[in-house]
DNA sequence: TTTTTGCTTTGACGGAAGTCAAAAACCTGG
DNA sequence: CCAGGTTTTTGACTTCCGTCAAAGCAAAAA
């Protein structure tokens, strides 16, 4: 019996649709790891010596400049999958947002195992494909949309990413209420905005009815069509 | 004899490594089609139609907002990948900057045959990584680099892009003189920022000595290293 | 409890980039 | 070579957001 059989993500991630034989010859590469909130797996600019699956938790992936300005460039949630495939360093560094749960493979392994099952890396393509269009769709949010605009995009963003199975559990949304796995730094850096500006943006959404803050990482959604009208 | 034997990046796209049958049988299902510039081939939130490789010339993948706001979020040159496989929409119009020649598939035919060959699919993936590599990178600059910062970086990032192999020839690097794919609106759409702080960036690069501007299109560099400075 | 420490909020202010408008440069076709 | 249109540049003005600084809060430590 591998571990795999008991994973929660055994059905979403990359490794659904192997077959149990295969599943084993996987699950013996890998290993799993926890992480502590703040804890790094992998760091901008070094070689890619390990890629990963999320299990649990929610993780960022951010690359900086010199002078230490960050843009967090990404962020994964349980079943995704994390690191650079096939060669080359890792252009941004990964770093757990909340305790997170991952099963990490030494990088040539995998490789080796993902060019022997076809599925697999059909699977990885889907989602890289699908990571991609995410991606450029938050570009048009850095490059055109205001602080307005951008705050709330980002709360429409996690009303979607919070519900989805596996993450109601332990972040998710409870009767509208959403539980962030982020600081409001880190939404700054997510937005390429200052976390005054993020502040100033909630405290007048809050001023108009449109959200509820209980809690410094809780927001109530009031509002749901004043958000979408005002995300542009 | 198929046509793709006298394809000037038959040995660079993703069609590299396809063995003489296999060529054949790609080549089948797909056309060449010659677009002018200002040409859209894909536009945004249509049905995933057809995918395509670049073979000559530059296009931009861009999004816009209601209102009229747009970002360029993606450009490609010879031998890249054009398009969506694998079902869904087109997050993204396909639009030539330069008079261009593709060679498109229909997107259903394409993604059988892909299925079919995990070497191209392989490929496939290694392109996407790359590209969703170079995206992130984008967005640190959309998000956090200063107006000049954007302008230096953009013009780094024309020196290396217009002399990779066969962009040479069409819109390349002669003796540090790049000429650019793009109309000074268009710059503005890829580093987000509006034209009139595009053309005042430019003067100042050329009073400052760092560029000379012979033409609308045309660039020198005359300081690489003061660029690269100030890129950040 | 009280203190400490790290976030977050709020306020005052300045500046980088956006907006609006007009002039200049440049294609393009007659 | 010139006329008409488009694109780019330049200028004046405005504004949104960043910066700097202080105060407020909430959770952890003493």
């Amino acid at each position: 019996m591998t571990s795999c059989d008991s994973c929660v993500v055994r059905n979403r991630a990359i490794c659904a649709g192997l077959d149990s034989r295969e599943l084993e010859a996987l699950n013996a590469i890998g290993r799993r790891r926890n992480l502590a909130a703040g804890e790094s797996l992998i760091w901008e600019g070094e070689d890619s010596v390990l890629v990963a699956n999320v299990i649990d938790g929610a993780l960022k992936l951010s690359t900086g400049t010199e002078d230490g300005r960050e843009q967090i460039v990404g962020v994964v949630y349980p079943s995704d999958f994390i690191g650079r495939p096939f060669g080359t360093t890792n252009g941004y560094g990964v770093t757990a947002l909340t305790d997170a749960r991952v099963c990490v493979f030494n990088r040539r392994d995998f490789d080796a195992f993902a060019r022997e099952h076809p599925a697999l890396e059909h699977k990885l393509l889907d989602r890289t494909l699908s990571e991609l269009d995410r991606t450029r769709r938050w570009m048009l949010l850095l490059g055109r949309k205001s602080a307005s605009e951008k705050v709330a995009s980002f709360l429409l963003e996690m009303c979607e990413r919070l519900v989805e199975p596996g993450c109601k559990v332990d972040f998710g949304l409870t009767n509208r209420v959403l539980t962030l796995p982020f600081s409001r730094q880190q939404i700054a850096d997510v937005l390429g905005l200052t976390i005054e500006t993020v502040s100033r943006q909630f405290t007048r959404l809050k001023a108009d009815g449109v959200v509820d803050l209980p809690s410094r990482r809780e927001v109530v959604i009031i509002d749901h069509a004043a958000l979408e009208a005002e995300a542009g």
